[in-house]
DNA sequence: TCTTAAAAGGATAAAAATGTCCGAAATAGA
DNA sequence: TCTATTTCGGACATTTTTATCCTTTTAAGA
C-alpha cells in the first residue's frame, strides 16, 4: 500500500510525536531503535519530513528531532504520505491509466472510487497526536 | 496501490475476457496493443496468469489467449491480484509490521482495517466478466 | 577556542521491480 | 515432413527503491 520509506516515515513520526508530547527530543539512533528501521535510511526520510514541515530538527549536542506544538496540533497522516509517496495512492487511477476520469473511466473506476475515497478521508482526518496517545497508553505498538 | 505488473495483468485479463465473450482468441501482440503495455513484459505476466488458472493459452498458429466459460464465470479481481502481487495489500499491516494483529495492533490498525476490508470485499466480489461487459458497451476504457 | 555530539547532504551500493532478447517447444496447415 | 506462427522460459539489461558510508555543517559545553 505504502512504500517502505513511507511506513518508516509514519512510524518515526508517531514515535517523535509521543516523545514530544512528553517534552522529550529524540535522536536519530533513538528513533531507529524504537521503530526497528535502518539508521541511515531513516535519516533520509526524516530529512524529507523536516523539509515538509512535519517535524522539526536541531543539530549539535542535545539536538535531535521533535514536533512543535503547532505540528502536534496540525499534522495528519496525509501530510506524511504525500511528503514521501505523493498523492497517487488516493488520486491516481487504480489501473495506472493517466486519462482515467469520471467522463472516460477505467473498468474499475467506480468500484475503486469508494476504497480510494475512504482511504483519503481516513488519512486526512487521522491526526498524528491521537495515534501517539494510543502508544503512550500502551494500547498500540511500533515494532514486532 | 498495485504493482505495474498487476495493473497490466488486470487490464490484459479484462481485454481477454471481453474478446472471449465474443468468441475470439487474442494474441500477445493484440493484447499489448489493446492495453498499451510493453510486449515482452506482458508475456511474463500472462504466463503467471496461465499458471494461476486465470486465463488459458494455446501455442502455435491460431494460438493465443482466451478464457474458458468456467474461468469467465468464476474469476474475480482478487484472483489476479493475489496471483501477481500476493495478498499483502489486504492482509498485511499498513505500517509493515509482521506481528500486527487484533491483540497487538499497530497505531493505525483500526483505521486501516476499514479501508483494507473494503478493498478486499471489492476485489473478491467484482468479477472479470461484469467489468468486461462495460468495455463492450463502450462505457469504460483500457487505455488513454 | 577546542572538543564533541548531532543532523545534513552527497556519493555509492545492493536489491527489487520493470523491461528486453533470444532460442526452445508446440501446433496448424501446406 | 517442412514451414510458419505462437507461447514458454531462461538470461540479461535498465530503472527505481532501499540501504550504507563518509564528509560537512551546526551548536553546546568545557
Amino acid at each position: 500500500m505504502f512504500s517502505k520509506a513511507c511506513e518508516y516515515g509514519i512510524r518515526a513520526t508517531l514515535h517523535i510525536a509521543r516523545q514530544s508530547q512528553g517534552g522529550h527530543r529524540v535522536s536519530l539512533k533513538d528513533i531507529a531503535g524504537a521503530i526497528d528501521s535502518p539508521v541511515a535510511f531513516t535519516a533520509k526520510i526524516l530529512q524529507q519530513l523536516v523539509h515538509a514541515n512535519v517535524i522539526h530538527s536541531l543539530k549539535g549536542p542535545h539536538g535531535g528531532f521533535e514536533m512543535t506544538p503547532h505540528q502536534l496540533h496540525n499534522v495528519r497522516l496525509s501530510h506524511i504520505v504525500s511528503a514521501i509517496d505523493g498523492d497517487q495512492i488516493y488520486r491516481g487511477c487504480g489501473l495506472g491509466l493517466k486519462a482515467c476520469n469520471e467522463l472516460k473511466p477505467c473498468p474499475l473506476h467506480d468500484q475503486f472510487k469508494d476504497v480510494r475515497d475512504k482511504l483519503q478521508l481516513m488519512l486526512e482526518t487521522t491526526s498524528v497526536s491521537e495515534l501517539a496517545a494510543g502508544l503512550t497508553e500502551g494500547l498500540t505498538f511500533l515494532k514486532q
